[in-house]
DNA sequence: AAGCGATGCAACCGCAAGACG
DNA sequence: CCGTCTTGCGGTTGCATCGCT
């Protein structure tokens, strides 16, 4: 496959934009829209090449762009996906109204990333660093951590309820195509055990960091949840048991890959069709391997992700399920 | 005021995938 | 099916600005 030649070689013009050469570019696309970036640039009266005026036009001149300053709801969207996601900026700027993917990603680089290694959290993995378990502080985040994996547990289990919920009072559930009542949950589990307060990573972003560890001690000593990944065909299975302190409830929380089934690699409601990714907390090394439960996003556009209003979760819309 | 390193943003580069003939 | 072209994406670099000495 031949390449084309860059800027430098057939002698065009690069670096930072002009404001002339913004208003030039702004014109002929408002007039002539961007169907094609290798001819615009000399139709525009551009000395750039066409991949330098598209990306001058995806990431600044765009009518539907916000600049400036990340709020606190995009920077904690940002960490969430990230755990998820990993670096899929395009996917992640979905979820970012007015966001740019280029701009989230430079954001991350320069300011997130940097936050994330001063807490003792490796922002590739979302894993804790393990040299930095050794201080008190960081005793806590392991706490945290750990609490954060019980909360992940939690909303899987809530979403296998509130699918069960679904499947008694939905009568589309007779319509589910044969493959995916293939997949139909188990009869619904006992109720879940009292939830220790909604923790995450996230609040250690958000502030929570300074508070003292001292009531999460207590708390672990009533919650100890273990999780648990294996394979098993082609699902993989999430489980975990949670012990009460009053010993009274003892329970598991089993079998996540019976809620969800695996198309095309794809975690997929066997209701909606639709991928869901849990939005309201991503623990590390859960959502790694919630993440490696996610071999293959590949085939969903940017256009194939929507958010669910409303939810705790934000769900892919109509990835490719061919 | 000058020098210099740190920081953050804008933009480039190379690769891969999709479109098309 | 194959080759070429175009587009999109993520990694990386370049450079302007800031802050400290």
């Amino acid at each position: 496959m031949g390449r084309s030649p860059c800027c430098e070689k057939v002698g065009l013009k690069k670096g930072t934009w002009t404001a002339e050469e913004d208003q030039k570019l702004l014109a002929y696309v408002e007039e002539h829209g961007y169907g094609n970036w290798k001819t615009l640039p000399a139709q525009a009266g551009l000395q750039r090449c066409g991949k330098s005026c598209r990306f001058r036009w995806a990431n600044y001149l765009r009518p539907d762009i916000k600049r400036g300053k990340f709020s606190l709801q995009e920077e904690q969207t940002i960490i969430q996906l990230h755990a998820l996601l990993g670096n899929r900026w395009s996917v992640i700027a979905t979820h970012l109204p007015k966001r740019t993917d280029n701009e989230i990603k430079n954001y991350w680089n320069t300011h997130i990333k940097k936050r994330l290694n001063k807490m003792g959290i490796d922002p590739v993995t979302h894993k804790l660093k393990i040299h930095a378990l050794s201080t008190n502080q960081s005793k806590y985040t392991a706490n945290l951590y750990h609490m954060a994996q019980w909360e992940s547990v939690r909303l899987e289990a809530e979403a296998r309820f509130i699918h069960q919920s679904k499947l008694v009072s939905n009568p589309y559930h007779s319509q589910v195509p044969l493959l995916h009542k293939a997949t139909v949950p188990p009869p619904l589990a006992p109720p879940l055990p009292p939830r220790p307060p909604c923790l995450d990573i996230l609040k250690v972003w958000t502030g929570e960091w300074a508070k003292p560890a001292k009531d999460m001690s207590t708390i672990f000593n009533e919650f100890s949840p273990t999780l648990n990944f294996s394979s098993k065909n082609k699902f993989s299975t999430i489980s975990t048991t949670v012990g009460h302190s009053d010993s009274s409830s003892i329970m598991p929380i089993s079998d996540v890959g019976n809620y969800f089934h695996m198309i095309n690699g794809r975690i997929m409601d066997p209701i909606n069709d639709s991928i869901y990714i849990t939005n309201s907390l991503n623990v590390p090394s859960f959502m790694k391997s919630f993440t490696d439960l996610l071999p293959n996003m590949d085939g969903v556009t940017d256009n194939d992700v929507g958010s669910y209003d409303g939810s705790k979760r934000t769900r892919i819309i109509g990835g490719t399920m061919n």
